[in-house]
DNA sequence: TAACTCAATCTACTCATGGTAACTTTCGCA
DNA sequence: TGCGAAAGTTACCATGAGTAGATTGAGTTA
């Protein structure tokens, strides 16, 4: 799996970045000018599709960073503030927004390489294999929306990226888990456990590059198809080691 | 495990609380006035001290949610925004400080659980349970400390309060896996990425409060110990009924 | 064709907040 | 007694979310 060439691992250069923000957005939004009369322009085809804006989000963030001002969003898409409210609602609307498609597109590349493996635990090693590329690839767009949002809001925003990933995980976990004839009311904590757990793995993972792709994934799945017990050789779980769990 | 009494689960009314901050920090800070001079007070006991300073941080921060601003932190110390910020560095500081100083509480109160299990699996549940409960107990310290941060330099501040979780943790996953023979290359990422678990399934917990204390720790014990893979055998858990149908 | 209405848009603002500059007062010490 | 450093304060700046109100083009009616 081709890392992109990025050198930073983080966008550690968030401040010194920000300066190109605005240089680029300049030069993208041809139709503001300081001398532009106010009043809606010419040409019927104005009119705003919220997708575009959409599109301009994603874009901006990608290029220079999550943490990216709504204006510079509005001024990227060519459009002003205030239309740019209209058409998404505020800074957490536009995370859920961006949050769905995004997820959309994640849970489309997990199910693709979920298919090619022939067995659970091959599955399961794609599946975190596809997550972690995924968001890899697109680094920036991942932090904007787990974590862009203003300070004053966050319990509602911590989790609706989670929600979106969390919520098919915890459906597949449901059924799974009711046709084994195990217990399925463990699906929703797995799902958001699982999601947490790969969300932090991934954040670490991406701010120390101490590992290889290959490596994080291996040792992802171990844990989260193996868990903390006794290995496989036990066949009773009441025949653990003595040994002492973690302990701080 | 007695919950305490707030009714809201989450502080949704942050907007809200807002006021009460400044109604609160205007009684409390009697030391200041709009008539009073600038310049060092009278009195030789106004040698501010930093930990003065973290426990009005945190006192606040439990009194109003993880919303409140640097200048409300300072008024409720008693002393004004310049000080708290030559004491204690800026915002990430101080999420930083108070991090280290819960993670601390945190961590003993995990030891004193662990150390009363019996054995390995005991021990991990009762892990997890000391972990849940004093989260949930410090609501709002907690949300503050994941996520309180200005949104600028987010890679930075979202693994602040992880990292301090995780470390020790990484240390004893380290240890245990050294000791019975197997790689413990394996011990960072599984640090994080079971705090990353935790994290997630409080947070989640936290909003839907659809499950028992005891349920939700269960079940994120069954995760932790045993995951995915297939079951050796049954544990009472897992043979609970299985009668409910998956939903939607 | 001229007036009317309305939707889409813009400019320009408010407000909150992190962070800083520059000034003011007290204390300890020679 | 005088003076420098320590400890504080007020007042400010910069940024960014979100909003108010003005402005204009385009159908629509007479």
């Amino acid at each position: 799996m081709p890392l992109d060439p990025t050198p930073t691992p983080f966008p550690a250069d968030h401040r010194a970045a920000v300066q190109p923000v605005h240089e680029r957005v300049r030069r993208v939004a041809t139709r503001r000018s300081p001398g532009r009369p106010a009043g809606r322009p010419a040409g019927s085809s104005t009119v705003t599709d919220r997708e575009q804006l959409l599109e301009a989000a994603e874009r901006l963030i990608r290029a220079v960073g999550p943490g990216v001002s709504m204006e510079a969003i509005a001024m990227e898409a060519g459009v002003s503030k205030p239309v740019l409210y209209h058409h998404v609602g505020n800074r957490d609307a536009l995370i859920e927004a961006l949050s769905s498609r995004h997820v959309a597109r994640i849970n489309q590349a997990i199910d693709a390489a979920v298919g090619e493996a022939t067995d659970s635990r091959g599955a399961v090693r794609q599946f975190v294999a596809a997550f972690f590329q995924v968001i890899d690839r697109d680094r920036h767009l991942f932090l904007f929306l787990a974590a862009g949002g203003a300070q004053d809001t966050w319990p509602e925003r911590a989790l609706l990226f989670a929600d979106h990933s969390a919520r098919p995980l915890a459906e597949a976990l449901r059924q799974q888990r009711t046709a084994e004839g195990t217990d399925p009311s463990v699906a929703d904590a797995w799902a958001y456990g699982l999601i947490g757990l790969l969300h932090f793995v991934t954040l670490w993972w991406i701010r120390e590059r101490a590992l290889t792709t290959d490596q994080v994934v291996d040792h992802v799945v171990e844990l989260v198809w193996s868990g903390l017990g006794p290995k496989h050789v036990a066949t009773e779980q009441t025949r653990i080691k003595q040994s002492r769990p973690p302990r701080k």
